[in-house]
DNA sequence: ACCCTTTTTGTCACTCTAACAAAAAGCTAC
DNA sequence: GTAGCTTTTTGTTAGAGTGACAAAAAGGGT
């Protein structure tokens, strides 16, 4: 194993961003479309190769969601979602690509970026029943970064991050009905979500505008894990065996 | 950004594994002693580069699985852990580590392998707390291993990985003590574990010895998700605020 | 003023939980 | 062999948490 003569192989590193944000109560992703081969005109995810071998991962991710999508990056939640490294998922040769996840509240237009030839919001919808097919094994990382939001929802507050710095709870309660597909009862969501310690942080003496009564707001508040968690619902129980 | 003589830089892709391990009921993980340079004669990960490039990311890691450390590869849960690529990492220049977390039963004797000069289990305890240097990150990546396994036995069956084909209730309760630190009522988790649908599956009219009254005998469910989960008790209430 | 919408507070039956008691089923030692 | 020990299994019970629904509060519109 440890020849003298035999050298580790070089691999094209490259970094892609499942950008999920919420658009008329629905789940929606962000997607380029590429400009050349291979898979030219297809959508992808924003991404590309590491500039140079000094340039972080984390920093690479943050550079790409700059150049492909003109996001204020520095605001948005980020992390790590996986690697993908199937020896044939790109014919170029072996590249392979570290994922991040970014959360993105309520953005106003598919924003053009300077760098991908059009970056347009679609709804995940499309993507998953594969009624629009993208580039790569990009709708294996896009399915795979879905189901980790639905499950930080359950435990950390990532929900706030689909909000606005200051929102009310049923802002709050739409982005999980969105993300999780359900529907919840405004009532008991009501008070769960203020049981949880550390989660919502109320703006006091302040009120909004909408057409019932008005609704207290409310900041993302220090907790980083939910105790007690907000469950999903168990459509999971029909599917236990699987 | 796409410039004609531009080209991306290439990367040196290694693949490191956590594997952990139950011996005399403490969480143990697996190290090598580094035979060259850098770090030589410091503990590290088991792990390498990739042999060329048409090898799979998991094929790699069942490889060096099996070159360092001589388990057979195929019965091992293995998941993907996250990806490790500081700039400045590896004094031998860019190198980026997928990382592998795999679990173990009860193994026999440090196991040394073909390939690492030595490979021993290692109390986790002694690496947490710093008393055991680590070569690269791996005290970094070894942490966030542990952080995994110990949220997936709250909602998935990993906790039977740990054992043999066949265990008790009582031998599943230890793993959930070691692997977290804290004390069970074996009357409570007897019951509690038994009423999640799918996770044991009972071996009928079948016992073991002991000391005490013979126990049933169980195996792992079909179940891949555990509801309702079985949740860590509140060391977290106090940590809520961080 | 009345109706409509939305938010907020109440209620209640039901389930789940932690804590502890007690019984069951062996083994050991006298 | 029987008394005591250990470990597993079954019971019990008070308290917290949950989902479903009612009702009140607080505006806007006509």
């Amino acid at each position: 194993m440890t020849d003298d003569t035999w050298s580790p192989p070089h691999i094209l590193l490259a970094v892609d961003l499942v950008i999920l944000t919420l658009r008329e109560t629905h789940l929606h992703v962000l997607l380029v479309e590429r400009g050349i081969e291979p898979y030219r005109g297809c959508a992808a995810l924003p991404g590309g190769f590491l500039n140079n071998d000094r340039e972080g991962l984390l920093a690479a991710a943050h550079r790409e969601l700059d150049e492909e999508a003109d996001l204020d990056a520095t605001q948005l939640h980020l992390e790590q979602l996986g690697t993908y490294g199937d020896a044939n998922r790109d014919p170029r040769g072996r590249v392979v690509s570290v994922t991040y996840l970014a959360i993105a509240p309520r953005l106003p237009e598919p924003t053009a970026g300077t760098d991908a030839a059009r970056a347009a919001w679609r709804p995940v919808d499309a993507i998953v029943s594969g009624e629009l097919p993208l580039a790569f094994d990009h709708d294996v990382i896009i399915a795979d970064g879905i189901e980790r939001a639905r499950s930080k929802l359950e435990h950390t507050p990532l929900a706030t991050a689909f909000c606005e710095p200051v929102f009310t709870i049923s802002d709050l309660q739409q982005v999980y009905e969105a993300v999780w597909g359900v529907d919840l009862d405004p009532r008991n969501f009501y008070r769960k979500v203020q049981k949880v310690p550390n989660f919502l942080l109320p703006v006091d003496a302040e009120r909004r505008v909408t057409k019932g009564r008005p609704a207290r707001l409310f900041t993302a508040g220090p907790a980083t894990t939910l105790h007690p968690p907000i469950p999903r619902p168990d459509h999971t129980a029909s599917r236990q065996g699987e």
